[in-house]
DNA sequence: TTGAAAGCGATACCAA
DNA sequence: TTGGTATCGCTTTCAA
């Protein structure tokens, strides 16, 4: 009431009771209606158990009787807590993250908090302008897919002061914490696994997709310390799905791959691989192995000629989360560098 | 400069100059390096023609200077436009789902707004509570899966004044708007489509999902109606995945079964029964023919074999965005009630 | 345990 | 075309 000099923005004369939009209703209402002030209301809702029980029902009851709705924006800017975590994945029409981000975000919503989700794999909007359109909400935290960001990005991210947590990959140097597995091992221990086997044609089926092209550079590499000759390479474009995976593998077969093992960026190349063998009468896994990359589950059992390096993606959604937390609640993490590793799973059933 | 009469909440005693988190830019920080108002370099940012060039050059030069990023808790604040809105879908880790997300974000992107996703296939949390949790995040709109809504996630919707689009499912009283397809009419086409083909046995085997039960209903009414008597029925859990769809077929073909037309209320059940129809000698569709629903396209031509019920999802999504952005806009719609149909697409190859 | 007042960082309204 | 001022609805700080 103090000084409402010539209320500008009242479209009633009457200041302070009118409602601009005429909508919503606001703390101030439940107030007024219970007989306190806001920041009794606020408390109430806040920190129930420092208001008094008496207090407490009154506003409760004014609360339901108004059916008072709190506003987030308004709060978030006062308090500087938004409560909003925000995952950047590259896409969620694939499987394998749309399924992270549930793993991730249930930890999340059991501490109060709300997922918001960016998709980096537009091409027609940079990685540079979602991260900005990001920070404009004010996220207390913020999960990223990968660990390979523009300078640009890095500068925004790191300027915004806010707890960050990379995963799907590793590095010593994250821009906060990062949560993950290393690409590089994981092809090296492939092409091990390769060799143990007694494979002697290798061949690499890959989505054009930076991390699989690394797994893939490793892979090549470590084949090449070992003295493999015989080589293949595919590659399809992203996003992957069963008719690549077919393709893909018929690609290197015409190209004179004969037998062996393929390796395949995806269980879902491996798969479409798996079946475009099986056209071909070729048997599996004998004739011709194939690996691939994810572990998904509805795949284990109706694939069992598939073997696949699983990675602990639900482990990994759940701590990558729970770093997280950590660092909004400014709790200390052991190390900034989580690496949840990877298995080979392998199958020899028919 | 005004009153600043005690200062209560400054950490420094210089006032007005000093941060209180010590980071973030505002449009003050802007406003000062550039010489003008705040409200000119809000005005540059939202309405840039409304600027002289020489001023907005100005102000553009001073925000990459100082690496200025908007806050839009503050601005929707102040303006009640958030430039978000939120989507509710029953899982992500519905394929059907995540794409139609997809297909229903691409415009609202292009219309520079961010959308927020709410899962509502947690039994943990209540609709009533998700909904409340996104309400008070202020969305300029909201899009609803389905049609079905408890008593008191419609007084809330409602009493937001959103606009609001429901989806996946039709009704003649929609909350706001509707953009969908009827369960009804898709149950007793595949039943007439059954009949036309001259199958005499049918069966179904549907998820245990609200909207498949429904489709399932209509399609025995109608059934019962042609005077179609051999008829079984299977039921599977949520999510729906092949090895449900395998072992649903199972239970049918074990339940007295023989062949005839199995009605799936999904593509990835369709999938799974046919993989057991191989499995066991069956011939499809000759022996056993088999309809799904929705049309995941990565199947249509891995599955030849395999009939189903086409959603033009890409439609539906983009008709329920531009419906929502009419809304939003407050531009007239042509009716409320908006239809996108389904098509039965029938495959007999091998 | 409760409250008064001052912000949080932007935009709307009106005036210049 | 630009700026002053009040306000959006809430939380923080400090005081009672």
């Amino acid at each position: 009431m103090a000084h409402t000099e010539r209320g500008k923005r009242q479209p009633t004369p009457d200041a302070k009771t009118a409602r601009r939009g005429g909508d919503s209703v606001t703390l101030e209402d439940v107030a007024r209606l219970a007989g306190v002030s806001t920041i009794t209301v606020s408390r109430a809702l806040n920190y129930p158990d420092k208001v008094a029980s008496k207090t407490l029902e009154k506003v409760n009851r004014a609360i339901s009787q108004t059916g008072y709705v709190p506003n987030l924006l308004a709060g978030g800017l006062a308090s500087r807590r938004t409560r909003l975590i925000t995952a950047i994945v590259p896409s969620l029409a694939n499987m394998v993250y749309a399924e992270t981000i549930q793993y991730f975000s249930k930890p999340l919503r059991d501490a109060g908090y709300q997922v918001l989700l960016g998709e980096s794999g537009y091409p027609e909007a940079s990685e540079q302008t979602l991260v900005s359109a990001i920070l404009s909400r004010r996220p207390d935290g913020i999960l990223l897919t990968g660990v390979n960001h523009s300078a640009d990005c890095r500068r925004l991210l790191l300027a915004a002061r806010i707890p960050l947590v990379e995963t799907w990959d590793l590095t010593p140097t994250p821009l906060d914490v990062v949560v993950g597995f290393s690409h590089e091992r994981l092809g090296a221990a492939v092409a091990d696994f390769a060799v143990r086997k007694g494979y002697r044609q290798v061949a690499t089926l890959s989505a054009s997709d930076r991390r699989a092209k690394f797994r893939e550079a490793a892979l090549l590499g470590r084949l090449a310390e070992l003295g493999i000759q015989e080589i293949s390479c595919a590659e399809v474009p992203v996003p992957t799905d069963l008719r690549r995976g077919r393709s893909g593998l018929a690609r290197l077969l015409d190209q004179g791959f004969t037998g062996g093992l393929v390796c395949c960026s995806s269980d879902t190349l491996a798969q479409g691989a798996l079946i475009e063998a099986r056209a071909r009468g070729l048997h599996v896994p004998q004739e011709l192995a194939i690996i691939g990359f994810g572990d998904q589950s509805f795949a284990a059992d109706l694939y069992p000629a598939l073997s696949t390096v699983r990675i602990d993606r639900p482990r990994m959604g759940e701590l990558a989360a729970n770093a997280l937390i950590a660092r909004i609640d400014g709790r200390p993490l052991d190390s900034p560098v989580i690496d949840v590793g990877f298995t080979i799973i392998e199958r020899e059933t028919t």
